[in-house]
DNA sequence: TATTGTTATACTCTATAACTATA
DNA sequence: TATAGTTATAGAGTATAACAATA
């Protein structure tokens, strides 16, 4: 609205809702991902209002879903967490009856994950639905670009 | 090494360094976003070892540069942050003489916000050397897929 | 009435270190 | 010796609510 001409010289006063510079910041890669990971995180929440689970709790019971038996270590290493970070998500989602600790049968040291028969449910009910609200916030990205966007993080953060 | 076969029937183990089966995940866009920008934080990190300040706060040392003038709350609206959590950043990054809070010439409330000529070096110092280690992180990306990834997110998040 | 900077406070996420039981 | 799960603990990062000064 009032935003005022650029005047970066001297100490113009720049409002709230000015549009900043932002060069070349070698930074703006990842000032640009977390913005962007806000974004998909606040469009998922959307979704999950009413389900009491976050958009990253969803992300596990997808990875348990997909990979039942995994243990805690390896959901850790998918996720990029210590294995330490791991106790207290799959705690919460035990005590949800989400998911499962089952003993190992081939190493008694591991917990094998699994999802409750309500943990697949939610996750069946709620994946249409996250699809749909991924489409509209992604809705001025073609499905290739969607796709090409994945491709392209999956070689950074991979 | 040790990679067991893809059995995601019933409760084959899994062991820690196996591929992960991850479909379609709808939260996967969220979760590389989340992995890519971790990888560009550590990146980042590493250049500035030690230097004494963080990624975030280069960002911000940076944004400060271009925009001169900016008051914390324009400052926070731009990173995405509340006004009461610019307040520490800035803060420290005062207390390090990196950046001053001046009387806005236009507002009694607010702080104009401007790099100190250390913090100015700083950054200058900082940029090429940052610029560089992220095209080593992104060794795998054209210069116009980085590009067309930045526009991406941009959509996304912007 | 609304906004800026600030403080106090609390919450989430995550990591490190140390322990135990297994391997 | 090394790894899986766990606990205790601590550190970022962030938000909410309230307040004084100012708009």
């Amino acid at each position: 609205m009032s935003a005022p001409e650029d005047t970066p010289s001297s100490h113009a006063q720049l409002s709230r809702r000015a549009k900043l510079q932002n060069g070349l910041l070698p930074g703006f890669l990842g000032s640009a991902l977390r913005r962007a990971e806000r974004a998909v995180f606040r469009a998922i929440q959307r979704v999950l209002e009413n389900s009491n689970i976050t958009p990253g709790e969803l992300g596990i019971l997808l990875l348990i879903l997909e990979n039942e038996g995994l243990n805690q270590a390896g959901l850790g290493n998918a996720i990029g967490s210590d294995r330490s970070s791991v106790v207290g998500l799959i705690d919460r989602l035990e005590h949800a009856s989400l998911v499962r600790r089952e003993p190992s049968l081939l190493d008694r040291r591991s917990h094998a994950l699994s999802l409750t028969p309500q943990g697949a449910a939610l996750v069946k009910r709620l994946l249409p639905k996250v699809a749909a609200q991924e489409r509209s916030l992604a809705s001025r990205l073609t499905q290739a670009e969607q796709q090409q966007l994945i491709e392209l993080l999956g070689r950074i953060g991979g």
